[in-house]
DNA sequence: TCTAGGGCTTCCACCAACTGGAAGGTCAAG
DNA sequence: CTTGACCTTCCAGTTGGTGGAAGCCCTAGA
């Protein structure tokens, strides 16, 4: 299979597939015209990157789940665990992005919108806040 | 003030100010030193990038905000518009993390996490899904 | 047989928004 | 006079690709 084929089959763009390459996620062959060959073996493991890209697992997460996924005797634990820390961060980025969402929402509901100058959102953002790192210092 | 005042004051390390002076968003005055001096005005309106970057406001946001919070004459309606998209914005990445989220805990609660190399996390990356891009593909 | 087209190759640059570090100038205190 | 805290610039690296240029390779059609 040349690259073309692989990126239909696993739907990532050729360009990411190299970069995969490069990252050493794959280890396609070459044929003596210089083209990457690839496996079933190759597709599938792109494929599983997909997926996991999908999911949101960073790089170098793939790289450890596609090594315990080759691994026959890998324990679950050691999958589990990186999915169980995957998770952790995507609920402090949900938690983080709601506490601006409510903050943000806020201030829109008080603006106006219209013509006028007077924005609350502006002033909002032109204003110290009790919490912030300035504060917290001269706090000490 | 030197930007070690400023840095404490605004909350911001001082190579990010350095950063924001690179891109256009604060313009200190140099003294005969060749230290950068920054005057209230400047030290307000790195307060104003902290918290509108906290709300994950984009630093092309930032320069429009700043130039909107900067004109006397400005319509609310357009820092309105603004924030709205980047409500939407926000919205729309907490839509997506909540669906990997769903995925993974589900996946999550199935593996043992024990000893045994059975993982259905791992299975389930490793198994086409009805919806992917390649079968799209094919469905044409 | 030539040519046009696609597909493939490499390499370099760029995106956001910083952050780290090296090499070196400046300044106030002891 | 030296030490140490600041300050300067510049370069590189981060994450996960994406865009484009220059240039092979291969096949089908005139």
């Amino acid at each position: 299979m040349n690259i073309g084929d692989v990126a239909a089959l696993s739907g990532l763009p050729a360009k990411t597939i190299r970069y995969y390459e490069d990252v050493g996620l794959v280890k396609p062959l070459r044929s003596t015209n210089g083209y990457r060959t690839f496996r079933e073996s190759d597709a599938h493991k792109l494929a599983f990157l997909g997926r996991s890209r999908a999911l949101g697992f960073s790089i170098e997460d793939c790289r450890n789940l596609i090594a315990l996924y080759e691994d026959e005797k890998r324990a679950s634990a050691e999958v589990k665990d990186i999915a169980e820390q995957h998770l952790e961060r995507i609920d402090d980025k949900i938690a983080e992005l709601k506490e601006m969402r409510a903050t943000l929402a806020h201030l829109v509901d008080a603006c106006a919108g219209d013509h006028r100058p007077d924005c609350p959102i502006l002033a909002d953002l032109a204003t110290k806040h009790r919490d912030e790192e300035q504060l917290k210092n001269t706090a000490l």
